[in-house]
DNA sequence: TAAATAGTTCGTGCTACACGAACGATCGAT
DNA sequence: ATCGATCGTTCGTGTAGCACGAACTATTTA
């Protein structure tokens, strides 16, 4: 047998089961908030990647847009993010955060300490930051859409 | 006002959105190794953690007992995993990744590699393996039940 | 003027899950 | 030895998140 036995460690499925953790966690803190975790999601892209077409935060998301358009519902009767056509194509909605908006993050993220702390108990609070800069800066990596990406695959396994 | 505008940065958002893009990534990939994420989730989780009970998997993975069984089925009926009963408490089914298991994991962690450089493009992989090391390592920390920690809640947000 | 595009609304369907009920096997306590 | 609790199993039911398509309006582009 060879001495390595294929160091093909992926992230994926680590990413899929700590996500769910912290799904399950986040919800029942996020509740009394008036937010589900996909709004809360949506209020940082919004608020780390500037305004957006809703085409473009559908591709961002990978969700449908016509989800979208609940979704943006949610938050625009809430005052937490706005919806102005763009002047130079009307048919285009900018999407951006409020102030309001940019409030109830913060306040969101206050309330996901407990969260946060139950999922990510074994990282120490400077490993935690490591990880938030990791995975924000992978996550505006990939912003605009990555599906224009779907064409190459260079599968050198 | 005050001069942080506090800063209360959570992974929890940031979790959910990469865990999205890479599980619709991985989907197709996955399907023709005749794998769901799910179950590439609960054989890393058996990697990871060694023989451990239906009970502790559905602790770990926090899913319903009911729907580990269906899980096990397939993975059982494909030969990945094994289920034995425990010598101690013949209650109990000590659930471990056979041979074949751990080989499909490599294979499909291998099939993952565009996935993963996809979702993951923008970081470098020094980088990436940083986070895959992390996202181990928080995992592996909250291994048995997190459920136990429920009762103390200490919020001082 | 015609065709394509952004957003909206509505309906349909699928999938993942949680949850409850009922059951057999087994353990623990009495 | 008996009884209640526990583990796993099976079944059924319900719900939520989304994808997908159709039809429509307003607008841009060819």
């Amino acid at each position: 047998m060879p001495a390595e036995p294929a160091d093909e460690r992926r992230s994926g499925p680590l990413l899929q089961h700590l996500a769910r953790r912290m799904r399950l966690r986040s919800e029942s803190v996020l509740t009394p908030l008036g937010l589900r975790v996909r709004h809360l999601v949506a209020l940082t892209v919004l608020r780390d990647s500037g305004d957006i077409s809703q085409q473009g935060l559908a591709g961002t998301l990978q969700i449908d847009g016509t989800n979208v358009v609940g979704l943006l519902n949610d938050l625009e009767s809430a005052g937490l993010v706005e919806r102005r056509r763009s002047p130079t194509d009307r048919r285009r909605h900018v999407v951006s955060l409020t102030g309001a908006g940019a409030t109830r993050i913060r306040e969101a993220e206050c309330a996901l300490a407990d969260a946060e702390d139950e999922v990510l108990g074994a990282l120490a609070p400077d490993e935690r930051e490591l990880l938030y800069d990791l995975l924000r800066r992978a996550s505006q990596g990939c912003a605009p859409t990555c599906t224009e990406a779907a064409t190459e695959s260079p599968d050198a396994c």
